[in-house]
DNA sequence: TTGAAAGTTGAACCATTATTCAACTTAGAA
DNA sequence: TTCTAAGTTGAATAATGGTTCAACTTTCAA
């Protein structure tokens, strides 16, 4: 797949110094999606991710100074590229409601074609919380400016806190979890309908 | 504590035949719920669960079989606790909208009281995913049919689906999270506000 | 009172796996 | 072509911690 991945926290001396081992260090990552996503962080193994990637155990430890400082680096990577495929998908909108539909879908559809890999996010609760909260942090406050801009356009109504993005982010991420991890039963746009419908006029009567 | 456990899944022959048997078993699973909420599963050791009752390590496995089979008895008696606390909390209202807001409130004292606790379910997606969908495949349901009830009583409008259950349990969750266990800036009764003002009328202008 | 069932104990066993390392191979600059 | 740094290898190490078990103690029904 020949991802690029972050390389935040990555100790300087472990960066590969030629081709071959810029190569190496990739199918490294990339294995290591795959063996995290599919046996979630304990029950993947070093040797798992290398026999998948086709090299020796020991070249593991040429690029990561351990399976948690892998790990991490993962997250990270998950957590920018959900971002950004949001981001690509809400380039063009009439109101800040319709945006915010995009965005639902653009999320419904990157968790549908990353079942496996969307788990690590998931996961970073237990092995890399901090992680974790920055992942939700950073996107609630992404969707909070959204939030302000649809006010000042006069889309959205004034009053609108950040709780409320917390509260739109949950239920985006359950309509994920279920709509497009679970099953496929509804397509993504029915399902950023339903959650369109909601924000735009609540589930009362009359509204 | 002296909480009672749900028994569902154990082996016939481990039940404790003895006011002394239940007594130990009780204040291991006491203790699991503890050092599973704490270090979480992987980091948890039946060594921290026996020291922490009180008994020695090989008493465990009078009552258990494994680790797992354990953790499985704490999940499904989370969920039934979350569950119970909040249906004691919903027993007055005056229309449906109010009833979600209960509903919610009662969730989020819930997880201030239990932030240990609360972990144990969230963990189960890793450790046994069987329980964690059947603990959310139920609360949606449960919100389902107060959905349905909502509009049979003319509170809610029509075309409400179960998916709007699952983004109403997305919303709580993740206001449970960050409003009841990653801070407590705000009371319980503020976010609870806030949520059925969504519900009530969408976040769009006008309303 | 008594003896068999229930419960307790913790050292020993065992399997798993992350990590290290010293020998070996390859790349690529001079 | 050569020589050194970079990269590769996998067996050995080491630590962890779940599970077993045989000896021991307590309970309680007869």
């Amino acid at each position: 797949m020949a991802t690029e991945y972050s390389e935040h926290t990555e100790s300087k001396d472990k960066q590969p110094r030629t081709a071959r081992g810029l190569k190496t260090k990739r199918k490294l990552l990339d294995a290591a999606a795959l063996e995290f996503g599919e046996k979630g962080f304990h029950e993947a193994s070093i040797t798992g991710i290398t026999q998948r990637a086709g090299t020796a155990l020991g070249s593991f430890y040429t690029y990561f100074d351990s399976k948690d400082e892998l790990f991490s680096a993962l997250v990270k990577d998950m957590s920018t590229r959900v971002k950004s495929h949001a981001a690509g998908a809400m380039t063009e909108w009439q109101d800040a409601l319709e945006r915010e539909k995009m965005a639902l879908e653009a999320f419904m559809n990157f968790a549908r074609e990353h079942k496996e890999i969307y788990r690590i996010i998931d996961e970073s609760e237990f092995v890399d919380p901090q992680s974790y909260r920055s992942h939700y942090e950073e996107t609630a406050m992404r969707i909070y400016e959204r939030l302000q801009e649809g006010t000042a356009a006069g889309d959205f109504r004034g009053g609108l806190e950040e709780a409320h993005a917390w509260a739109i982010m949950g239920l985006n991420v359950f309509l994920g979890m279920r709509y497009g991890i679970w099953s496929e039963e509804k397509s993504a746009v029915q399902i950023a309908d339903i959650a369109n419908g909601i924000l735009a006029k609540g589930i009362a009567k009359k509204g």
